[in-house]
This record gives structure tokens, C-alpha cells and sequence, in this order.
DNA sequence: TTCACTGCAAACAGTTTGCAGGCGC
DNA sequence: GCGCCTGCAAACTGTTTGCAGTGAA
């Protein structure tokens, strides 16, 4: 089960931070879309979409912010766009994002923990994964030459 | 031995471009400056300083898109702030950003090549290094607390 | 009531684009 | 001389910030 939109509200008001309508429905959407890729402004949209209240943009950011110190949300880089949301405890994973058709490809944390362990061992640095993607070309791209 | 300016400017004409003032100012600081990493703010300030002509920053992104297209040149998001250039040539290695102190490390092909080669074993995802840079821990901030 | 939170608007950084004139070929 | 290339300025995207009013506790 993953953490629902209560919880991270919860996390806020444990912060001293206050429960508004717009912190309620911006929570709401990130707990329903923890498995995609949202970036700020698909959130908004997806806040007014359901009916909810006229949530700004520098709102979202700003809850964004409160989330990500409060540790229950990151952001990552995967392209030259906008930064994706998702909750940290989605965050073992890193993304391979196809600079041909553009997928975003996603390897959990077991695979992972193999090869950064191997990068810890030869260069002694310990790599967070999910801030940033990798760039290549997925095995799809990669077989067809179109 | 480095790609010089002299090629650079070689390659831009072969694509039937023209060797303009601008652009062999441009040219020579990246040839020189092949082991750093210069975003592309950082570029004109060195032409300036160096006596050249006074380049426009979009002249500086024009030129850098020619190279780019012409493959001697690429570019690598390092972290939240701009991206950096260096040529073609010295992309096969992989940069990690130290989210503790901000140092970067490169790491060069031959130990990224095991990792990826195992990457392309699980997943099919052909990596190509050095576009993004991973984020994590150094050594020395490992190490240290402080 | 109090003050954190909000929407609005403006600033901001990095990058891209439209335009009229200048210069490489 | 033709037309690519330039500088200038303005647009653009993603993000941050200042401000005065509003609503949660």
C-alpha cells in the first residue's frame, strides 16, 4: 500500500504546517499519481480538472517545497523539460529516459543496488538514484532501425 | 591529442557554414577549454575576456547548436542550473554531482562500461553516458560529517 | 485574533526566436 | 551581390519571490 493523500497531510500538520483546500487537493493528486511522472504544472491542471479549487502555480510549487523538506517528496530530472513529482518512497528507482522515442524506462531498486554498489567500490561515491535520468536508446529503439 | 579550434571551424565549414569572427572566438575557447565544464554563459564571458569580439549569448547558442549538429559537440545537465558543453570526443564518461559539497567527478569509459554493459543485459537500454549527470554522495563527504 | 497561506503579478534564469543590418564567400 | 550570420530585443518556459488580503487554528 502506498502512502495516501491523509497521510501526507498528516506529515504537514506534523511539520506546524496548516491544512488548506489547495495543500488538501494538491495531496490528493500526488497520492492517486504516484505512479506516473507528474511535473508541477500537470498537477495543477489535474487539481482544477477534478473540480478542485483554483490552486496558482507558485501554490504548487510552494507545497511542493513543504512536502520535499517534510521528506515525503522528491523531484527528478528526466529530460530538459520540467522536474516530475513522486513520493520518496517511490524514489528507489532510477529512469532511463530513450532520447529517440522518448520513453521513460524505469529499473527498480534491486537491479540498481548491483551497479551503484559497483560504482561505490571503484570511485567511493554513493550515488542517490531517481534525481536525474540516464539518456540512451531503449531496446526497442535499439532493435528497429525506424 | 585534443580537437583544435582549427578543426572545429574545419567542420563547420564542411557543413557549408561560414567561419565568421564569432565563431573561431567560439571555437578556440572550447578547444581550450575541453577539460572544464562551461555552460554556455561561461563561454562568451571568456571570449570577452580574452579580447575577442563581444558575442551575443544567443550568437553563443547558435554556434553551439551548429557544432552539436556537426557531432563534435555535447552538451551534459550537471544539476539544476545550466547546461554544460565540451566536445564530442570527451563524452564517454559519466559525471556524478556530489549533492553534499556540489564537486564533480568524472568517471571515465572503461569503468562505465562494465556497468552499463550490464545495464543493456537486464534492461535492453543502451546507455549513452554523460548526458545527465548522477547525483549522490562523494567519497570525502562520506567520509567526513562535516 | 493571529499569522501562515493564498492568488496575483512581477522578477528571474536559461534558452529560443524574429528582425534588420553586416560581412563571408 | 547574395544570403548566411550577427546583435539586439523580445518571447518563452520553468521557477521563485514580494505583497496584501484571506482563512485555518
Amino acid at each position: 500500500m502506498h502512502i495516501d493523500a491523509d497521510t501526507l497531510l498528516e506529515v504537514l500538520r506534523a511539520d506546524g504546517l496548516r491544512i488548506t483546500r489547495a495543500r488538501t487537493a494538491i495531496c490528493d493528486v500526488l497520492a492517486d499519481g504516484h505512479r506516473e511522472h507528474l511535473d508541477a504544472g500537470a498537477i495543477r491542471d489535474r487539481v482544477i480538472e477534478r473540480g478542485g479549487p483554483t490552486v496558482d502555480q507558485s501554490t504548487v510549487y510552494r507545497t511542493l517545497e513543504a512536502l520535499e523538506n517534510a521528506g515525503v517528496l522528491a523531484h527528478s530530472h528526466l529530460g530538459h523539460g520540467p522536474a516530475v513529482y513522486h513520493l520518496a518512497e517511490d524514489a528507489d528507482h532510477q529512469h532511463f529516459v530513450c532520447s529517440h522515442c522518448g520513453r521513460t524506462v524505469a529499473v527498480g531498486a534491486d537491479k540498481l543496488a548491483e551497479w551503484t554498489a559497483q560504482i561505490e567500490d571503484h570511485t567511493g561515491f554513493i550515488v542517490e538514484p531517481s534525481h536525474f535520468a540516464l539518456s540512451g536508446i531503449c531496446a526497442d529503439c535499439a532493435d528497429g532501425p525506424e
